[in-house]
DNA sequence: CCGCGCCCTTGAGGTAGGTCAAGGCCCATG
DNA sequence: CATGGGCCTTGACCTACCTCAAGGGCGCGG
């Protein structure tokens, strides 16, 4: 670990509470390690070895069917995955890969299961960071349940948008492959939900999308279920 | 709150680490009261006054979208609702509505957050049952993507069903009008996806099913994702 | 007893989105 | 430069599921 990585872990919100020495007592057993884009720090199935912070980079996290996999979810600095695994030390539902080099924590998992149960600040920090994720999640299965494909498109290019009145330029997380599967589509499908909602101001190539009036989006496609941003605050 | 409520409290993993002192400090604010089907004690897009913990009875979150509303998940004895709405103090992102005449208790937010954040034990019984939480709903968005309506069905009546080689039989959570909305589909879809199962050894009227060969609906159904049960241990 | 809800089921037809297939663009590599 | 391989897009067709509609079983009140 590198002095430089600390204010990068300081700022998940795993820490929101953690005092200077709890912090340096957490991280004793850590190590911080880079990845080249691809490795797969997790595979669903198996039992954790290790609590994964982001410090920097993305990664994904996927869910395995019996014929296929999609993507469930983006993470980033400040995530860590998969805690409810570690916590419960019980199978991964996911495999986490790495959509570019990133810059992880490694937390042994008895050890963190062990300082969760001593310390109250890291215990708080874990509940805050899950409920942050809880509220993703339930934002995510209510469009799929309520919403059609071209509404969730709508509803997650506005989430990744500031809050703001006049034209923007959002930069999507991934490839259009991986936004069809957070989205619950195929890259087909999502190619035309983008096509539809062109004449609604939505351009743009590449990673690269402009909103030209986020208010008419918004009154079109429910509003956008997600209010929060993920990971940090 | 009587003596009686208390067993039920200690039952909620939010209290798995929690010593009777901590207990008792806990519960001050707290009370408990029974309330008839029907009920919502939380209403989506308000901020939470209270955090609510189910210790009898079935409550429904419900999901309200731009045309409709559906169920998103069941909660049961041991739940505790809407726990990250409180946390964060923002608004719920769901409905809660009582399915039959439950007993909850009710835990002032603000009283709560401050408990999260001074008692350890209380934080890590959060931070256990969201990880929980976070497994069903992840076991729930997998489904969505991955599986069929059928395979849905399949996938969450085995989850209900006790691990085991031989013919069981099963209580559903709720009407079929809710289970519909919880696989994501139509009652009516839900009805031909019975039908489906039918040759697959699923029988049954009502809330009960019986599926007399278990282990032959795991291998069609991609095999049920959610190993957790929801709530306590 | 009948009538009236409500819930579940079944049928018929429509549609959103999946599948298959082809073509264009970009970039990496020889 | 030429070649090849992702990735994205578009078109044509198909299917899983939705929608609309009509019964059937069951409890409840008159």
């Amino acid at each position: 670990m590198r002095a430089a990585d600390l204010p990068f872990i300081r700022r998940s919100r795993l820490f929101a509470l953690a005092s200077e020495q709890d912090l340096a007592a957490l991280l004793a057993t850590c190590f911080v390690q880079s990845l080249p884009k691809g490795t797969t720090p997790c595979q669903q199935g198996e039992k954790p070895e290790f609590l994964h912070v982001v410090l920097s980079g993305r990664v994904g996290l996927f869910g395995e069917g019996p014929r296929e996999a999609t993507l469930i979810e983006f993470f980033g600095p400040g995530d860590a995955f998969i805690l409810p695994a570690v916590m419960l030390d019980s199978p991964y539902l996911m495999t986490a890969r790495l959509l570019e080099e990133s810059r992880l924590l490694f937390w042994p998992a008895a050890a963190f299961r062990a300082q969760m149960r001593v310390n109250g600040s890291l215990a708080y920090g874990g509940a805050l960071l899950l409920s942050s994720y809880w509220r993703t999640l339930i934002g995510q299965i209510k469009d799929l349940k309520l919403l059609s494909a071209i509404e969730r498109l709508s509803a997650f290019l506005l989430a990744l948008a500031p809050r703001q009145t006049g034209s923007v330029t959002v930069t999507l997380p991934g490839g259009r492959r991986l936004i069809a599967g957070r989205l619950g589509v195929t890259p087909q499908s999502l190619s035309r939900a983008f096509a539809a909602l062109r004449p609604l101001g939505v351009t743009g190539s590449g990673r690269n999308v402009s909103i030209s009036d986020p208010a008419r989006l918004r009154q079109f496609g429910g509003g956008g279920v997600l209010p929060d941003r993920l990971g940090r605050p």
